[in-house]
DNA sequence: AATCGAGTAAACAACG
DNA sequence: TCGTTGTTTACTCGAT
C-alpha cells in the first residue's frame, strides 16, 4: 500500500495535466460563409406576398428582439455545447459549435411564425415536414459525428502509447474533415431554409445577429413540440391574411460567430451539459411574445436610452424606441457593420470567459479539486488547497461509496461550479495529505468555513484538513478534564469526522504515532490506565518552523487590526445563522463547533504570535477557550499514585452529551468500554 | 540539494 | 492467545 503511494500521487498529476490540457482550437468559419453565399436558393415559395405593412413591422420587431434575447441567453449561458470527454487529446479534431449546433427555427421563432400568423395552415405544414426533416437529418449527422469522435480519440489513444503516428489516426483525421464539410452543408441547407422562411417574411434576421446560426440544437423545437404548436395555432387559426414584402438582404455571413467560446473548461463547469452529447438546455417555453412583455426586457432598451452600441439616444417610452430602433437601427449597412462588431466584442468577451473559466479549472485542479466529472465532492471553498484523501481510501473503497449528502450547512462551493464539478461522489481518488492549512497558515480561514465545515466533515467523507496532531489536540482540549483515553482520542475522530469513519487501522495507527511521536502529547497514567493531555507549552514550540509561505497573507493577518475580533463575530454570527450555541468557555454545552474554530483560530494566532518574534505565549491574541484551559506542563509521565487524584476521575466518563456509543463503523469497531 | 514536517506503514514490546 | 496500547523506525512526499 505505501509503494502505491507515490505512484497515486504523481498518476493525479498526470491525470492533472491531462484535465487541463487541450484546448479546443476551433474551425475557422470561412468555409461557411462561402459556402452559404453560393446557396441562396429559397428552398420554399410559399405565396405570402401579401402581408400587411403593420404586421411586417411587428414581425420584425419581434423578431429582432428574439434574437438578441437568444444572443444574450447564449452569452450567459456559456455557449452550452456538448459534453465530451474530459480528457480530451490535443489532437482532437476541433469542431466550431456552429457546426456542432446547426441551425434550427428555435421555438421562440416558431412562436413568432405561429403568432403573426402570417402563415396558412397549410403553408405551416410544410414548414413543419421540413423542419422534422431537417432535425432528423441533424440527429443522424451528430450521431454519426460523436461516433467519429470517439473512434479518432481511441486511435489518438493509442497513438500516444506507441509514441507514433499511425495511418489510421490520419484516415479518422480525414474522416472527420469529410465529415465536418458534410455539417456545413447541412448548415447551408438549413440556411437557406432560414434565408426562405426569412424571405417569406417569417423571419426577419438583423444582418449580424449571431443568435440563429449559433442556436443550439436542443433550442430547436422536438417534432412533438412542434405538432402540438401547430395544433394550438391551427385551432385558433383565423383566416387573417398575411401581405406584403420583406426584407431579403437577409444576411448570413456572420454566421460563424460561434467563437471558440465553448472550450473544454466551459464544458466541464457547465452543469447544464449532459453527458451524451446532447445539450440538456432547457427548452423555452412557448410563452406569449407580445410586445408589453418585450418592452420591459428588451435587451436594446433600458432606462429610456436605446442601448445600441454607440447610440444611447433617449426614448421616451417604448413605442418611441421602437420607432427610432426602426429608422436609426435599420438594415443597412451601418446597422450591419455596427453588429458586427459587437459580434467581435461578444465573441472576445467569449474568449476571456473560456479563458478564465480554464484558468479556474486549472487552479482548482491545482488545488487537489479532481474536477473530473463525475467524481469530486462537496468541500468547502477554502479548503481545497489542502483537502486530499489518503489513498488507503481509495483502495480501500475503490467503488462507488454511499456517500452522506452533505448537509445545508455544508460549505459553500465554488461560484460557477455546478453539479459536475462539485458532485457527493468519490473524493476518493486523491493522494495523501502532506499539508494542512491549519498548521501552514498560508490560507486565510474564515470563521463561518469553520463553523460550517465542522457540520459538514460530520456528515461529508471529506479528509479533514488538519494535522493528526491538531486534531488530537483539539480532542484533548474539548473534553472537559483536557485529557483523553486513546480511545476516546478515537472516538472523537470517528464521531467528528466522517472520513475517520473508514480505514480505521490506518488512521489510528496514525494517531498513535502522533500521540508517541509529538513531546506536546502527554502521557498520564491513573489506575484504569492512561490518559493523554496537551503540553500546550510544546504546541505551541512546534509551531513557529512551519509557519511558511505567504508573508504577505501572514502580514495581512497581523495587519488587519484586531484579528480576532472581526474573526469572533463573523464566527458568531455564523454560528447564529446556523442555530449553533455561542461558545465562551469550553465547558459549555455543545461546544465542539466553537472549540474547533478557537482551536484553529489559536493556531492563527499562535503563528501570528511567532512572527512576532517577541510575542509571548500569553498574547490577548489567546482565545476564550485556551485561557481557561489548564496547561499540563509535564515532561515525565505522573506517578501512577500521584494520578490518582482528580484526574482518574473522569478516565471513564464520557463527557460529550452526543458521544457516540452505539456507532458501529465499518472497518474496525470502535471499542467503546475498553476501561 | 538539503532540510524539515507530516503521513503512512510496519515491527516490536508491554499489558490486560 | 489475542487485541490494544505505546514506541520506534523507515520511507515518501511536499514545502521551503
Amino acid at each position: 500500500m505505501m509503494q502505491e503511494s507515490g505512484t497515486e500521487t504523481k498518476s493525479n498529476g498526470s491525470a492533472i495535466q491531462n484535465g487541463s490540457s487541450g484546448g479546443n482550437h476551433l474551425l475557422e468559419c470561412g468555409s461557411l460563409r462561402e459556402g452559404r453565399s453560393n446557396g441562396e436558393a429559397p428552398a420554399v415559395d410559399v405565396g405570402a406576398a401579401d402581408l400587411a405593412h403593420v404586421q411586417q413591422q411587428q414581425a420584425l420587431q419581434v423578431a429582432r428582439q428574439l434574437l438578441l434575447q437568444q444572443q444574450q441567453q447564449q452569452q450567459v449561458s456559456g455557449l452550452k455545447s456538448p459534453k465530451r470527454n474530459d480528457k480530451q487529446p490535443a489532437l482532437q479534431v476541433p469542431v466550431s459549435v456552429a457546426m456542432m449546433t446547426p441551425q434550427v427555427i428555435t421555438p421562440q421563432q416558431m412562436q413568432q411564425i405561429l403568432q403573426q400568423q402570417v402563415l396558412s395552415p397549410q403553408q405551416l405544414q410544410v414548414l413543419l415536414q421540413q423542419q422534422q426533416a431537417l432535425m432528423l437529418q441533424q440527429q443522424q449527422l451528430q450521431e454519426f459525428y460523436k461516433k467519429q469522435q470517439e473512434q479518432l480519440q481511441l486511435q489518438l489513444l493509442q497513438q500516444q502509447h506507441a509514441g507514433k503516428q499511425p495511418k489510421e489516426q490520419q484516415q479518422v483525421a480525414t474522416q472527420q474533415l469529410a465529415f465536418q464539410q458534410q455539417l456545413l452543408q447541412m448548415q447551408q441547407l438549413q440556411q437557406q431554409h432560414l434565408l426562405s422562411l426569412q424571405r417569406q417574411g417569417l423571419l426577419t434576421i438583423q444582418p449580424g445577429q449571431p443568435a440563429l446560426p449559433l442556436q443550439p440544437l436542443a433550442q430547436g423545437m422536438i417534432p412533438a413540440e412542434l405538432q402540438q404548436l401547430w395544433k394550438e395555432v391551427t385551432s385558433a387559426h383565423t383566416a387573417e391574411e398575411t401581405t406584403g414584402n420583406n426584407h431579403s438582404s437577409l444576411d448570413l455571413t456572420t454566421t460563424c460567430v460561434s467563437s471558440s467560446a465553448p472550450s473544454k473548461t466551459s464544458l466541464i463547469m457547465n452543469p447544464h451539459a449532459s453527458t451524451n452529447g446532447q445539450l440538456s438546455v432547457h427548452t423555452p417555453k412557448r410563452e406569449s411574445l407580445s410586445h408589453e412583455e418585450h418592452s420591459h426586457s428588451h435587451p436594446l432598451y433600458g432606462h429610456g436610452v436605446c442601448k445600441w452600441p454607440g447610440c444611447e439616444a433617449v426614448c421616451e417610452d417604448f413605442q418611441s424606441f421602437l420607432k427610432h430602433l426602426n429608422s436609426e437601427h435599420a438594415l443597412d449597412d451601418r446597422s450591419t457593420a455596427q453588429c458586427r462588431v459587437q459580434m467581435q466584442v461578444v465573441q472576445q468577451l467569449e474568449l476571456q470567459l473560456a479563458k478564465d473559466k480554464e484558468r479556474l479549472q486549472a487552479m482548482m485542479t491545482h488545488l487537489h479539486v479532481k474536477s473530473t466529472e463525475p467524481k469530486a465532492a462537496p468541500q468547502p471553498l477554502n479548503l481545497v488547497s489542502s483537502v486530499t484523501l489518503s489513498k488507503s481510501a481509495s483502495e480501500a473503497s475503490p467503488q462507488s461509496l454511499p456517500h452522506t449528502p452533505t448537509t445545508p450547512t455544508a460549505p459553500i462551493t465554488p461560484v460557477t461550479q455546478g453539479p459536475s464539478v462539485i458532485t457527493t461522489t468519490s473524493m476518493h481518488t486523491v493522494g495523501p495529505i502532506r499539508r494542512r492549512y491549519s498548521d501552514k497558515y498560508n490560507v486565510p480561514i474564515s470563521s463561518a468555513d469553520i463553523a460550517q465545515n465542522q457540520e459538514f466533515y460530520k456528515n461529508a467523507e471529506v479528509r479533514p484538513p488538519f494535522t493528526y496532531a491538531s486534531l488530537i489536540r483539539q480532542a484533548i482540549l474539548e473534553s472537559p478534564e483536557k485529557q483523553l483515553t486513546l480511545n476516546e482520542i478515537y472516538n472523537w475522530f470517528t464521531r467528528m469526522f466522517a472520513y475517520f469513519r473508514r480505514n480505521a487501522a490506518t488512521w489510528k495507527n496514525a494517531v498513535r504515532h502522533n500521540l508517541s511521536l509529538h513531546k506536546c502529547f502527554v502521557r498520564v497514567e491513573n489506575v484504569k490506565g492512561a490518559v493523554w493531555t496537551v503540553d500546550e507549552v510544546e504546541f505551541q514550540k512546534r509551531r513557529p518552523q512551519k509557519i511558511s509561505g505567504n508573508p504577505s497573507l501572514i502580514k495581512n493577518m497581523q495587519s488587519s487590526h484586531a484579528y480576532c475580533t472581526p474573526l469572533n463575530a463573523a464566527l458568531q454570527a455564523s454560528m447564529a445563522e446556523n442555530s449553533i450555541p455561542l461558545y465562551t468557555t469550553a465547558s459549555m454545552g455543545n461546544p465542539t463547533l466553537g472549540n474547533l474554530a478557537s482551536a484553529i483560530r489559536e493556531e492563527l494566532n499562535g503563528a501570528m504570535e511567532h512572527t512576532n518574534s517577541n510575542e509571548s505565549d500569553s498574547s490577548p491574541g489567546r482565545s476564550p477557550m485556551q485561557a481557561v484551559h489548564p496547561v499540563h506542563v509535564k515532561e515525565e509521565p505522573l506517578d501512577p499514585e500521584e494520578a490518582e487524584g482528580p484526574l482518574s476521575l473522569v478516565t471513564t466518563a464520557n463527557h460529550s452529551p452526543d458521544f457516540d456509543h452505539d456507532r458501529d463503523y465499518e472497518d474496525e469497531p470502535v471499542n467503546e468500554d475498553m476501561e
